[in-house]
DNA sequence: GGGGCCGGTATCCAGTCGGTAACCACCCTG
DNA sequence: CAGGGTGGTTACCGACTGGATACCGGCCCC
């Protein structure tokens, strides 16, 4: 009964990043952002509408991350008008796939989790 | 050139959860706990060997709130020594999919992010 | 009955995250 | 020249998260 392997002490150290960083990518909004980008390019302000939650600094803050990251890149016309337009990148593009596993696994079990929280809240 | 489609403004209302549940999953741990729990029901000290950066407090947290949410099960055994096992339930299981998806992405993805950060800072 | 181990709590604290509000430089239009 | 849209920045702030440290009750073994 008890002759399972006993977890190895360095399964988790910080030298393995991929077990820390999936999920718990980006910031709040980062995935939404990618999401947006999907179809293509996007202004600033066309990226506002549907997250229009969100603050124009906390999605300032969240697209620097992600151009830091390499996700998306930032490139600035200046004409005719001025604008910026974001866009994904080879690697932002290549996030799509888990993050669509991701969002399908929770469209799937969401309110199975309802369920289970509400059972937890008020037995 | 312009031709694209506006994005909706509703895409990520709030009553859409699975556009933001799956990338701010838990909390930092949670993600660990789930794979470590992976090969079958643990102690909480044997989640303590790999998750060794992880006050007690902090991972108390964690399995609080994977237990309400239902992902894991916490059972006590009074004999033959007192001990407190924490289980997988299907909805964990069925986490782990997606887990390993963007786990599998990391590794694959996970230098060019930081060289994307390393050009980034210093050129 | 003393010292372990097991499975946590209690307390405190620093840092981060997200949000509000205000402001700003630039360009185009009228 | 005034006004408005674009694409932000800055200052401030409260709430929450995560971490360090210490402590604790129950049970077993010696």
């Amino acid at each position: 009964m008890t002759h399972r392997q006993p977890l190895p002490a360095d399964l988790f150290d910080e030298l393995c990043p991929s077990a820390l960083l999936p999920f718990r990518f980006g910031d709040k909004w980062a995935a939404l952002v990618l999401r947006c980008l999907e179809g293509g390019p996007r202004r600033f302000s066309e990226l506002r509408v549907p997250l229009h939650r969100v603050t124009p600094k906390v999605l300032t803050q969240s697209l620097r991350g992600l151009e830091r990251d390499g996700f998306v890149t930032r490139t600035v016309h200046a004409a005719p008008r001025p604008a910026v337009e974001y866009a994904l990148t080879p690697l932002g593009r290549s996030m799509l796939e888990p993050l669509a596993a991701a969002c399908a696994w929770a469209a799937e079990h969401w309110d199975e989790l309802l369920d289970a929280r509400e059972r937890h809240t008020a037995p």
